[in-house]
DNA sequence: GATGCAAATGCAAACCATTTGCATTTGCGG
DNA sequence: CCGCAAATGCAAATGGTTTGCATTTGCATC
């Protein structure tokens, strides 16, 4: 594009990923900006908090936010976790790479891991279910991390799996 | 009362699996045998629902269930799992070989896949996040089971992954 | 067997993330 | 600049799960 003379990176970013079909607005936007920023899944009350953070001078309903999650999900660019370890849903953009995570019991911090085992199951699936078409899928290792593993006294691991 | 001579089938199940450290209570008892007799992970609300069924005669209450259903998994014989698809939790007993699921979007069906990803993955976490002990994992396959994938009339896939 | 006490149960109320109804506002095509 | 469908804010509803408390029950002990 024409553009660019170095041109405003977010606003960019956004022209670029907007999903077509879903009105811009407001509230959209800025939820939008909260994910694209973030490091690591979110739940709908740490938008809604980093909502309120970065523009306490305006309004957000938590409904908004819920809407909007699923608004972006439906135009397929953004993704919902339910861990176990969690009792709400993370949210999580989908234009980068494909991820999985590590979740520590203790700690809940998610370490992302670099392979995605879809590939080694894909053509059991096909072998074990044939017509079954597969669309997605979830993946999570569930464990300690580093620093909450030394820490011997873990409280009843209820190990999964 | 007084042993079979033919020795019933049930009791011995559960004498060999009952967790140590675990009072034996009738509505213990009769939860652990819906679980074992059920060919997929099942709902709180499906158990209490089977326990009513059985023995209609006898009282259960819902917090019963669930405080039970978490007795078990402290006690290791028992997985939680929380899929994207469903609005509950669902649970299903450890003994038995490990079982990941592919789940229809469609009828919520769950299809148990005889493969497991984790050993492709062990290596590369011990690279990526040296320290992090594993204990578990979770994965689902999600897409449309046969049945489902020919009536081609598809609501608003929400693509996971 | 009978007894006692901690643990388990039933019931109802509390919790809390998420959803929904409705009146008002807003994006955006004409 | 207008008009209307779609989006928002607010508050109330929903629904799965948890919790407090009085009562019952498993089970170890006598």
């Amino acid at each position: 594009m024409e553009k660019k003379i170095h041109a405003s990176s977010f606003d960019e970013i956004i022209d670029r990923h907007w999903p077509l079909g879903v009105k811009k607005t407001r509230q959209r936007i800025e939820i939008y900006r909260v994910l694209y920023s973030a490091k690591e899944p979110l739940s709908a009350a740490q938008i809604f908090q980093a909502l309120l953070d970065t523009k306490s001078s305006e309004s957000y309903a938590f409904s908004t936010v819920y809407r909007n999650l699923l608004a972006f999900e439906k135009a397929g660019i953004l993704v919902k976790n339910i861990l176990s370890t969690e009792d709400n849903a993370l949210y999580e953009l989908k234009n980068e790479t494909h991820r999985h995570y590590a979740v520590c019991l203790k700690c809940h911090r998610k370490f992302p891991i670099s392979t995605c085992p879809l590939h080694h199951i894909a053509g059991d699936i096909e072998k074990t279910l044939p017509g079954f078409k597969v669309t997605g899928h979830q993946l999570e290792i569930y464990g300690y991390c580093p620093d909450c593993a030394d820490i011997s006294a873990e409280p009843a691991p209820v190990s999964l799996s």
